[in-house]
DNA sequence: CTTTCGCTGTTTATGCCGTACACGAAGTAA
DNA sequence: TTACTTCGTGTACGGCATAAACAGCGAAAG
């Protein structure tokens, strides 16, 4: 369908198509496929069932969408279109940042099948880029380095991905046995019956360590902050030391923005370093 | 082959079989599995393949193991046996969690599909257990309550596994097209094109933030260690202003473990309530 | 008007997959 | 011997993605 098979760039990022009274769309198809996948999952989205959800034939959607890879791809940017518009408020970087990460987690609770998504070369659409402008800006005015606001935004992403992806495969579980998580590891006693060999174990359990779990999520999210905020209070202490530039020693700015370079030369000469290396 | 289906710890726990000299045995698919998800990834683990691999038929199979994803978690629990012996030094807890991380990193870098593997009522076999048991034991010692013990450790384990996920999905594509994630990533100039509108973006792209990536695992785990670390100080400095059970102040002790209860009246009374809610 | 062509949807077929089921051979106990 | 269990095999079914050839249809060109 695409002449460049390889790519997928051009199918993500064209105008919108107007959509015909009737037939089939790429817009129609992939519609019908996030609401395929919200229902039975990923595992569950098959050319076939969305082909039949649509009353036409199986190939025939391969005249409007080169693969089920790419379905995905689409139906990826089409949902990441649903995160609330970006306000700019000017809160702290951690608010922000708790922000997005609680956007992205809703997100997923809306649709699960975002996380089970797999592999790394997804191309982004503008959607996705939007929001993943918007995660990199939270982090952006703090003292980290470029590399590092990329690597602690990447962290939070896969973490509220891996916590999604527990949570979908736990509640499709549930909802295909009918036992809930609790029942079904209560009624494993063959195995509980063996686990007097191990000693944490056991101490933890006699303490009830399992009788009030902490919310995965929260607790998780809590820690991974208060990682970042460490390492930004670590870059804040040795920031004011020196001239990112010269390495001479600075003094603060009275107020306003702390100041990075000991003075607008060097500040000139580290942007023409950016610019032409 | 199981009488009891539906669960599968009687398949995981019970003694080593002795072997025949020739013929199926539980052990011998498990091991050729492994062999096989080793080199082609959980996605290219299948019951004909498995069975080629020992040239008997595909059905020969389902003799001695229920299906596939009972085989699996055998394979898990199998390469579980794997991991060093736990060492009893007497190092800090943040040295023996990092350590413990670092070693369910190694593993997964041997059978990187042990990442793959989805569901979230996998029983655990020994093995399994008595990695998890030390790994509680990293952090048993601390000023953690017990159930932030088991999800802090949950966190680590999530972690490691999403990196493990990423790392084997790049390394499994680049492997299949030939072409490096770099490169793949270079050659997709008709989306750089569009990124102009994006400001954050261009920012840390323009300062480099590219430039030289920080190296995923180690930066996540950093930052995951120094989460709990800054949990475990607080719980540290609240720890001692008050007795556990009844809330009244306590003096610290002079030496040796830190105490939690004003007295043994206390003590064993918080017992009992553990015992017996 | 007719011919041509490109777009769209259909039909048919190929090659994977997990596994249910019936069968036969071989070993074991009565 | 007979009866019964254990183990491996062969066939078959339904599901999956998708390749390839084909048919209708609208628009443009002659």
């Amino acid at each position: 369908m695409t002449r460049d098979p390889d790519d997928g760039v051009e199918l993500l990022w064209r105008e919108k198509e107007h959509e015909p009274r009737r037939g089939l769309t790429t817009g129609r198809i992939v519609r019908a496929a996030v609401e395929l996948a919200d229902a039975e999952g990923l595992e569950g989205l098959s050319m076939r069932k969305v082909a039949d959800r649509l009353g036409f034939t199986t190939m025939s959607l391969y005249r409007h969408v080169p693969g089920r890879e790419q379905l995905i791809e689409l139906m990826l940017d089409e949902v990441m279109g649903e995160h609330p518009r970006p306000q700019e408020g000017e809160a702290g970087w951690r608010t922000r940042l708790e922000a997005v990460a609680r956007q992205a987690w809703e997100l997923r609770r809306r649709h699960p099948w975002m996380a089970e998504v797999r592999g790394t070369r997804h191309v982004p659409g503008p959607n996705g880029v939007a929001h993943y402008d918007h995660m990199l800006a939270a982090l952006a005015g703090t003292s980290l380095r470029p590399s590092e606001v990329i690597a602690a935004i990447a962290l939070v992403g896969r973490f509220v991905d891996a916590e999604a992806l527990v949570l979908v495969e736990t509640q499709r579980e549930e909802r295909r046995s009918g036992v809930s998580e609790q029942e079904w590891w209560g009624a494993r006693e063959s195995l509980y019956e063996r686990l007097d060999r191990y000693p944490t174990l056991t101490h933890l359990w006699e303490c009830g360590g399992w009788d009030q779990p902490e919310d995965s999520f929260e607790f998780g999210l809590a820690r991974v902050l208060d990682g970042i905020e460490a390492l930004i209070n670590k870059r804040d202490e040795t920031r004011d030391d020196s001239c990112q530039e010269c390495g001479t020693p600075l003094e603060p700015a009275p107020s306003g923005r702390p100041r990075v370079y000991c003075s607008r030369a060097c500040r000139q000469r580290a942007y023409r370093n950016r610019r032409r290396p």
